[in-house]
Parts: C-alpha cells; sequence; structure tokens
DNA sequence: TAGATTGTTAATCGATTAACAATC
DNA sequence: TAGATTGTTAATCGATTAACAATC
C-alpha cells in the first residue's frame, strides 16, 4: 500500500525510495490536519496549508504525491480523508508495542506520556538493572529485571524497544533485543548503534545534539549583534 | 569568531550563513573527536574518521572548512585541537543557564540529567504550576511557582529555556519568557511556537514526530518483506 | 625530497520551487 | 461552463561527492 511502484527501464517494477526528508515533514502534515479537523474545516488547498505552515504549496503536494493522490482538481483536500491516509503511512492504524528499557527518569517519563497511546504506541513494560525497581509499576506498567527481558520478548509481541539506559550498555542490549526479535529500537542513548542486521530500524534522539544545536544557534545570534 | 566572511561584489563583507544541514552533524564529529581522546588517539586523517563515522571523508572536510582550516596536509587533523575548536563552535566554551518550565516527568528527567552539566549546559530552576511541587527539589535544584518565573528572570541570568508543560500553555509562557529576555527556547511541546521576535531561537524536540517516524519505516519494512 | 592529506574547486546528485496542463 | 486547484513536469537551488592542486 505504502510503496510505490514505477516502471523501470525493462519494463519490471522498480521500489521508488521515498526520501526522509519527505517522511519527517509527514508527522507535522499529521498534526496540522489533526488540528483543522478539531477546528471543523472540512476542505483545505495546499495553499491555504502553505500559508498555515509556512511551507511552499509546492512541496505539500509533491510530498504527498509521492504517497498517491488524495487531492481533487478544483477542490483540494478533504482534511478527514487526508488525515487518515497520512495517518496509515504513519502506520498509525495499527497498534505498536513499545518496551522500554531503562526505567530512570526519562524511561518513566516516557512510560507517564499518555499521548503516545493515542497513537497507537502502547507501552507494555520497562525494564531495569535495579533491584528495587522491581515489581513497581509506572502508570499501571510494571517494572521487570532485565534478565527476564528474553523471556518476556517470548511471549509477548513487542514491535519497538526504547533505549533509555547508559550509553555504555546500548550496544549490548540492542544486540539482545534484535536477537530476541525486536526490529525497530527508538534509541536515546548518545552513541550510534551498531547494528549488523539491516532489517533493524533505528530512530536516534540525542538530546545532547539537539542541545548543541540550539546553543550553536544562541553563539551565533550573539555575534550577530555584536556586528 | 564564528562567522566567516566572504568578500562580496562590491568588497563588502557579507556573511556565509552556514547550513543546518552542517551544523546538525556538528555535534556527531563531537563526539567522536571526544570518544578518539578517551582512546587517546593524538591525530586522525578526514579518510580515517569518515570510516568510523560513515560519512565521506568529503563531506567531513567540507563541513569543517565552513568555520576554518583545522588540518594540515600531510598530517590530518589533531584530535585535541578539533575537538576544543567544535566545542567553541558550539558555545560549549560558555555557560548557558537552563530553565525547565514544567516540572513533569519530562522535565523531571532533564533537570536529573548529569551530561548536559559536563557540557555547560547548568539547569538552576524549574517551574511549574501544581502548588503540590512548590518547594520541593530535584536534584538540588527547586521548583518555583510559575508566578514567580517573571521575577526570577529579572534577577538570574537565563540563556535556555526548556518547555516540557502540556502544548495549549507553550504559547504563552513561549512570550512571558520571550518578554522577558529569554532569547532560546528548546521546545518539548507538541506545537509549533508562534514567536514574533526573530531573535529568539528554537529547537523543537517532537517525540511523538520522532516516534511516527520510527512507526513509518517499521511499516516500509514490513512491506518490502511481503513482496 | 617524497608521500600524505588537506583545502578548495568542479561535477554530480537530490531536493525544492515554479510553472502549467489536466481535470474536477 | 468557468474557476479553482491539483498532479506533474521542468527549472532552480543547494548539498554532497569527486578530483586535484597546494602544501605540510
Amino acid at each position: 500500500m505504502l510503496i510505490i511502484y514505477v516502471v523501470g527501464l525493462g519494463g519490471i517494477k522498480v521500489e521508488k525510495e521515498i526520501s526522509q526528508a519527505v517522511i519527517r515533514r509527514m508527522p507535522r502534515y499529521y498534526r496540522y490536519l489533526g488540528e483543522l479537523l478539531d477546528e471543523g474545516v472540512e476542505r483545505i488547498s495546499s495553499n491555504e496549508l502553505s500559508s498555515r505552515m509556512n511551507v511552499t504549496a509546492s512541496q505539500i503536494r509533491q510530498d504527498l504525491n509521492n504517497f498517491g493522490g488524495f487531492g481533487q482538481q478544483g477542490y483540494g483536500y478533504n482534511v478527514k480523508f487526508l488525515h487518515d491516509e497520512i495517518g496509515k503511512i504513519l502506520g498509525l492504524n495499527q497498534r505498536h508495542n513499545i518496551i522500554v528499557v531503562g526505567a530512570g527518569n526519562l524511561g518513566q517519563a516516557l512510560a507517564n506520556y499518555v499521548k503516545f497511546e493515542k497513537l497507537g504506541f502502547v507501552i507494555i513494560a520497562l525494564f531495569d538493572v535495579n533491584p528495587a525497581l522491581k515489581g513497581k509499576t509506572v502508570r499501571g506498567i510494571e517494572i521487570h529485571m532485565i534478565d527476564e527481558m528474553e523471556d518476556f520478548l517470548k511471549t509477548h509481541d513487542v514491535d519497538i524497544a526504547a533505549l533509555t539506559m547508559p550509553k555504555q550498555k546500548a550496544d549490548a542490549v540492542a544486540k539482545k533485543l534484535v536477537d530476541s526479535g525486536v526490529h525497530a529500537i527508538w534509541n536515546f542513548a548518545h552513541v550510534d548503534l551498531e547494528l549488523t542486521d539491516k532489517d533493524v530500524v533505528v530512530e536516534n534522539v540525542h538530546l545532547s545534539d539537539s542541545l548543541m544545536q540550539l546553543s550553536y544557534n544562541i553563539v551565533k545570534n550573539q555575534s550577530a549583534k555584536e556586528k
């Protein structure tokens, strides 16, 4: 459904890879369409949406047309329909079970965040090495000891593992997860995971990198003012 | 120091803007150089670094040369020197005071994260609306009531405000912060802040967007396997 | 000096924007 | 039908990679 095929030179169907630049923008479209939906807006043109979102109408149309023709000439896009379609593209029409490895502050913060559940991402367990946390719960979600993880993975359908433990342990844990069949890692540890299995998808959230980017822009602004 | 001037057509100096694509990569260089430093490596060529980091040597040299010539022909780059220089570029040679607005799980997680302090980012206070939190501390950092925020900003030198409160309140808080002279916002609320002051820098951390990107790639992989 | 490797220019690739024919 | 707006092709812009002269 998601993947667009284009006819290659020899008439053989070739998969058209959609760039990550486009993917990065999709959740933002989804968010704006959700807001329009809440406002009771029924239809929107790429032009109206572009002025709301501060992107070009051209980019919106190009981005969407990577996945199909969701609009109608002379009419624009139906907000509800487009919202749903982008939801499907982003996999929000299916449930994703998450485990959080590392039940420290960040791990618990993720477990407490109700928003994810509304999007279909359900945290079903946390794991930690700290015996003091054993059996405790966060918003009803149990914290297990990490040595129970492999067994847990055998008996539960886990899509995503969020890594919120210290970076020193991240690689070993990631390897264990992948060996147990987890195919997606949401990595908050400040390392580039070294995974051999190419089919595992990794999404990094490097908070200190983000902070450094911010800091760069602060310093840049300072220098601009001194000028 | 940071800004490179190039001579424009009329001989007038024109500021050369460095693309955010480059900036995004700088913290990663910084991290790898830090690791090399820990390993006791004294010098490195763009070629060696490129194979470690999985980027092209050409990109490394291009990126660095946006900020100056840090290497030496026939030798490569001095690890310590380059690490320091990138640190300066990213503003890590100066202290940045942070306040966290929203002392929920995420806000407290940030306050507990010691790593930031090592990079020069010091969280000096948290703010919240919840009276139950008044006077409590996180890692020794006090939680204040949000109505004390403006006074606090008058008496303290705050560079960065991290927004970790619900998105409904984010815009109003951001406006108040900017009016009180805060010029950098690290925004964890799931909205695009509407700020009129162009000199304020905003860095967004949209966790649900990140999760949706991951989800997209999961679904894409699934479809690829079904093929 | 010869070899290594940078800094930098030129070539390529990809992403964004503009334009417009198709069509609702 | 006329007007509006998409889907899509073409043009432009920017970022990445390749190549190589400069130089340590």
